[in-house]
DNA sequence: TGCAAGTTTTACCAGCTGGTAAAGTTTCTT
DNA sequence: AAGAAACTTTACCAGCTGGTAAAACTTGCA
């Protein structure tokens, strides 16, 4: 039974693909959906417009799979269940960590991230919606169980990932203001850890969380 | 000596600016500066493109005074100074709400400033190192008298800058995200209050500023 | 080898972009 | 009332936008 709709993508296929949406990641990550021109991804890739074309058919299929990409990325890596056996403490640390390694690993999807979700999340919503919220809600679930173990001060769950997403969100997102502000032509290791640690020491004494 | 330059601008001049101004920083919040057109903000603003142009003449133009109005509005509000008398507690909690309040009544001012910033700030950073940076060396400086009087513990001060900073601009550049996560078509008061003392109780005693 | 599928290039376009030029209209001042 | 200054409208445009059509070239495989 030989299929038609469906053929197995070449190997060259799936390389000059990911070529394109590594580039296209970093042109929507400066510049926003509607500032992206099409031949300036083309460009970034080193391939003609008409070629791109080829391969995704318009700017927006194209937008929809660098998010795509990028999200799935996060909540594979960002999964704070797993190990519920865990301590509050080293859960929580790991947790902000890793999203502090994706910060700067990823600047380019957490940008192209911020835009879509300060734009309103047009694209992203259903996605957010089938994906993320599960995933928080289990989350959250499982730190008011914490509460009631009385592991963890009684503390509003919701706004703790808030607090923990904006303070690694902000190490690529912003990293123009603090790099500014630190007189650093760019972010080093030093100030990632000098930000685990800090995030961590926060929200660890902040919800009672330390022994 | 009458001057010729610069006349007095009328009563009327000033109201139509602002109404554009206003209508300008809705849609380059919503879009950023690529993906706005003039037309767009004309039609937001009710009046025609050409007319418009009349008032500001090149949309970098437009950009800019939106942008500044936007850092002259923080940068007078958010000084962390002032009364450098007060004991840590009550100046880091009245800072953290000051600056909720300004996500919740200028949500739009915040996030054309993070798509600026996003983008690299390109046209915001001479103004940032010219009036941001002062004010940032003067608070942090407060804070490590702070740390030396042992009123507080020894902390990275420009780290907890960033961390308020993300923790508060969040409620209103991520304010998508958030709804959607707290079932919310919108975020109301209750919200901000939620915030506010989350992130002040996390901040006092993460830094051990309490009591 | 042949030839079909996959890939790249060339040619093209309608619509929108920021911006100019200038004519027309209203408002202010004397 | 009149003239000037301030304001608004009409007409226009060169360049860039995302996208189409199809010809030309390359590759994998019978």
């Amino acid at each position: 039974m030989t299929e038609k709709t469906t053929r197995k993508p070449s190997a060259a296929r799936i390389q000059q693909e990911a070529r394109i949406l590594r580039a296209a990641e970093e042109v929507f990550a400066q510049k926003g959906f509607s500032g992206t021109s099409m031949d300036s991804v083309a460009e970034a890739a080193g391939i003609s417009k008409q070629n791109m074309i080829y391969y995704f058919s318009s700017k927006e299929n194209l937008y929809r799979r660098v998010l795509q990409n990028i999200l799935d990325l996060w909540l594979e890596k960002m999964s704070f269940i797993e190990d519920s056996s865990a301590e509050p403490a080293e859960m929580i640390s790991a947790y902000i960590r890793g999203k502090l390694e994706l910060s700067r690993d990823y600047p380019f999807a957490s940008r192209v991230f911020a835009h879509e979700v300060i734009n309103g999340a047009p694209i992203l919503k259903e996605y957010l919606i089938s994906h993320l919220q599960p995933q928080f809600e289990r989350d959250t679930a499982l730190v008011r169980r914490w509460i009631e173990a009385g592991k963890i001060d009684p503390i509003d769950p919701e706004h703790l990932f808030f607090v923990i997403w904006a303070g690694t969100q902000t190490y690529a997102d912003f990293a123009p203001q603090i790099q500014l502000l630190l007189n650093k032509p760019a972010l080093e290791q030093s100030d990632f850890d000098a930000a685990a640690s800090f995030l961590t020491q926060i929200v660890l004494r902040g919800i009672g969380a330390e022994h």
